[in-house]
DNA sequence: TTGAGATTGTTTGGATGCGAACAATATAAA
DNA sequence: TTTATATTGTTCGCATCCAAACAATCTCAA
């Protein structure tokens, strides 16, 4: 070991590794970058935008879904945010002590709790979002303008290849 | 909302919803279609290949940066994994319970915790590793032969970007 | 009407996950 | 040598995160 190493040092270290396995490299080099390219997204993300909003990612990720959709069904949201109904729980209970969603039961189907985004998730949204689109666009920065829409689609096709 | 939508009526949704913001849509679906893939890749191998094993998503990314570096310091385990080094003392202590791995005290620097994996680790990460890569191979098998490279190396963008 | 089965959100128990504070150790300059 | 500073892994407090068990509610057939 002589300290950190740059991403192409791991990628050889690992071939050499696993020479003798016969493995597929191109489709571990996705599925490798892909993980490190959404961490440090979310990382990024989580230190600087959403820090100042006093938000983690998820609570951001369900407040965004919940105010794109709303009024909507708890289930509707842990599907929307990939996240199970378990936790959708707890981070509905820390945005409603936040003052930024409001659960209600449904008036037609007793089983279902209703969300909906009170005045102030509207005010902080309405700032934070393009605040973070403009982080988005920095994210993306150093892909060429063209390949872009090509790239959204690759991601498309694996999150639809396993029924994301 | 009329039940469940598919990812192409969430996005038109989305731009509908968000028409007077003046966003850059294409930055915003790289990143949203990102944690999809991210998130579904996971959850699919953490239900599958993983759940035989008994291992986490983060566990075994612990033990396969451990087994392609060993012996190494935790330091350097947490940067490869992309958590934080609180997380590892947490995970590291479930892996050495588990008998797959050994924390011990540099000889040269008392501060530093070396791992290496233990025999049973590595019994398992040879079985377990080459089918997680048969996993990895079908999660991109609708992708052409000859963009896999390239979205790859645009994932590998977006990490530098941040630094990651 | 009634009772079996399905669906919804919550609770439970345990494992991540992080920032900040901490103790132990190493390194540097004075 | 000594003192200040830096680095490492752990602990602490709290917020996710999930599967499974659960209570409440709905549906539909008998």
């Amino acid at each position: 070991m002589t300290g950190s190493c740059t991403l192409a040092e791991t990628e050889a270290r690992v071939a050499n590794r696993l020479r003798h396995m016969n493995l597929d490299f191109e489709a571990m080099a996705v599925t490798s970058n892909l993980f490190r390219a959404a961490s440090a997204v979310r990382n990024h993300f989580e230190r600087t935008v959403l820090a100042e909003a006093g938000l983690s990612w998820t609570a951001f990720v369900v407040l965004w879904v919940t105010w794109i959709w709303e009024p909507t069904e708890t289930r509707e949201i842990a599907e929307e945010a990939s996240i199970s109904k378990a936790t959708l729980t707890g981070v509905l209970t820390t945005l409603e002590k936040m003052g930024l969603v409001k659960r209600s039961r449904s008036a037609t189907d007793g089983r279902m709790v209703i969300v909906t985004v009170l005045p102030a998730g509207h005010k902080l949204m309405e700032t934070l979002f393009p605040e973070f689109n403009r982080h988005e666009v920095d994210v993306v920065s150093d892909i060429k303008d063209n390949d872009r829409q090509a790239l959204a689609d690759m991601l498309r096709a694996i999150t639809a290849k396993i029924g994301g």
